[in-house]
RNA sequence: UGGGGCGUCGUCUAAUGGUAGGACACCUGGUUUUGGUCCAGGCAGUUGGGGUUCGAGUCCCUACGCCCCAGCCA
């Protein structure tokens, strides 16, 4: 391919280009991921990581970590701990320490003192659903606190008596002084800090006031003089009351750009559903290979450059659309085939026994490690009398099209020999207990140099030696493409997500085999040691994706 | 006639006013010691209606459709 993708370029680089040029930031670019620490990051949030730290890459500038921790009730140490995991493990870094939007408490204080000295902030007394009654519709205006118009003295007296804790929680609130009539809610007198007496995971009971999200993130930006602070679409309404704060104070002010957030078929991606499927059980944890947060998607198999890839295939826009999760699929296939090593694994064993192999005679093969890596080099797998091979690789009264095992019929065993069935061994049942076969000593390797044509090549594992392991098989968490548009989506919970295989035959290699390694188990799919479960008296993988199956297609 | 956004193949995404292109999905065929990969090909789109223009996905008008907003959440 001579046509080299130009790294990413959207609607958000258009405009980095177009401030470049008018050096409206000096050619500055400065970007933040903000999360909130009160949940794991999912695939949605990988999007946004590898759009604000691929920026700063791509213009040479820089991109912070913040955390957006402004609500103590909801946020936890765990999840910082575990976003800065995935952060590093898909392959950014930031520099010096995370930030936290808890550093700048002190400093916001100081700007609210300013806000309400301008007149344009003031302390009031209405409750949370007072507010609520007075802020008007959708189509109607609200009304003026009563509260409105305290002088700028009484204000900063009883701001200041909000921060020393004299009040209970919910009691009062500091408000900006803005337009009870405007058309975006947002403007109506917005509160801009509440009283909360609750720990905080990093000032503990320092405070007990907090600042609202739209008063603290425009100061945020401002504070670390980020250039574009890019967020998702929802945001759009909010900013111009970003615009408004950071106007009022004179300060610093960043260009807020807002884009279309990921949505994925067969997925959910709300935070708060996740944590559901976790507090009730229906999942092992966030990091429980069906969940598409990045943790689980490390424990499914997934690698950092297929999330990158994907995250460039998708785009960056303004409209909001669901991405078909089988896109996300192939880029985990598009990069594990280039380097993942081949291995040989039967997950559902049935016998063959070789009826004109020497009894007790064990041979040693070589095995390609990867067809596309010739670099990969070779290595030795050994063959006897007896092997298991796939239980659907043999059919007793095959379609036509079937060009696997079937009595009188000729395949390869893949870097072994050619074989033809002789004769089906049935138990008391009527099930097939026992395949009888003979081979071809002429066709060592697996080939034959008289141009026979044999279509079928099988994978298979010695029986005489093996080691067995667990296999997990993970489907789609959810049945539907859009599991929340008809009710509860957790009666849309796909009862097949997970199939438990005991006891698969794998070769021996497999028994050192590496946490971090993804194998294509060939013909099947590409495998991956669970981090958590897997021991190595008990070896446990997780498919993270099935090879493309165009013969299952076919029987569709 | 509350405000703010958005409409391009089935899906995602490109196209200084100048041949509507790519990826995924799907379908053919070829190669193949993985029914994988790879290769070749195919299917398929500018929401509707007007207007400006030699020329409109792009500009204007209009209609329609979809999303977001009434937390002391972010």
């Amino acid at each position: 391919m001579n046509i080299i993708k130009d790294t990413q370029s959207n609607f958000i680089t258009k405009i980095i280009d177009d401030d470049n040029h008018t050096k409206k930031w000096d050619e500055r670019v400065h970007t933040r991921f903000p999360p909130e620490p009160n949940g794991y990051l999912h695939i949605g949030h990988a999007k946004s990581i590898c759009l604000n730290f691929g920026i700063a890459q791509k213009y040479g500038g820089k991109c912070n970590l913040r955390f957006d921790d402004t609500n103590p009730l909801k946020e936890e140490d765990e999840y910082v701990k575990s976003i800065i995991d995935d952060v590093k493990w898909l392959g950014f870094h930031w520099e010096d320490e995370p930030l936290y939007a808890s550093n700048y408490f002190e400093q916001m204080f100081d700007y609210a003192i300013e806000l309400i000295n301008q007149g344009n902030a003031y302390v009031c007394d209405l409750k949370s659903d007072e507010v609520k009654d007075q802020r008007g519709t959708l189509k109607n205006p609200g009304i003026e606190s009563p509260f409105r118009n305290r002088s700028i003295s009484e204000n900063l007296e009883l701001f200041k008596k909000m921060r020393a804790g004299d009040f209970l929680d919910g009691e009062k609130t500091l408000r900006a002084k803005i337009d009870m009539q405007h058309a975006n809610l947002n403007m109506r007198d917005p509160v801009m800090y509440r009283i909360l007496h609750a720990k905080h995971h990093r000032t503990g009971s320092k405070w007990c006031i907090y600042p609202m999200y739209d008063w603290a993130h425009g100061l945020e930006d401002s504070i670390e003089k980020i250039t574009h602070s890019i967020c998702t679409l929802e945001f759009e309404d909010h900013r111009p009351l970003y615009d408004w704060y950071l106007n009022s104070l004179e300060v610093y002010h960043p260009q807020q750009i807002e884009f279309a957030r990921l949505n994925l078929n067969y997925t959910i991606m709300s935070k708060r559903k996740l944590k559901r499927l976790v507090d009730e059980g229906h999942v092992d944890g966030w990091s429980d290979p069906r969940m598409p947060t990045i943790s689980g998607l490390k424990r499914r198999g997934y690698t950092p450059k297929s999330i990158k890839h994907f995250s460039d295939e998708i785009g960056v826009t303004k409209r909001d659309t669901v991405v078909d999760v089988a896109k996300l699929e192939n880029a985990l296939r598009e990069d594990l085939n280039k380097r993942a090593p081949r291995v040989m694994g039967v997950l559902d064993p049935i016998k063959v026994v070789i009826t004109n192999y020497p009894e007790g005679e064990i041979e040693t093969l070589d095995a390609k490690n990867n067809p596309e890596d010739e670099s990969a080099g070779t290595r030795k797998i050994s063959f006897s009398k007896e092997i298991f091979i796939e239980r659907n690789d043999f059919m007793e009264d095959p379609p036509k099209k079937y060009f696997r095992l079937s009595l009188g019929k000729e395949v390869r065993l893949k870097f072994a020999y050619y074989i033809t069935c002789t004769e089906v061994i049935k138990n008391e049942n009527g099930e097939i207990s026992e395949i009888h076969c003979t081979y071809d000593p002429k066709t060592k390797g697996g080939m034959s140099d008289d141009g026979r044509k044999v279509r079928g090549t099988l994978h298979w594992v010695s029986a005489s030696e093996y080691i067995e392991a667990d296999i997990r098989l993970y489907d789609r968490l959810f049945k539907s493409q859009n599991p929340e548009a008809s009710g509860d989506f957790v009666d849309d919970l796909n009862p097949d997500s997970l199939k438990l295989i005991k006891n698969a035959k794998l070769e021996t290699c497999l028994s050192n085999a590496e946490s971090k390694s993804i194998y294509q188990f060939e013909r099947t799919g590409y495998f991956v040691l669970d981090s958590k479960d897997s021991s190595e008296n008990n070896l446990i993988f997780n498919r993270a994706v099935s090879l493309r199956d165009s013969w299952a297609k076919l029987n569709r």
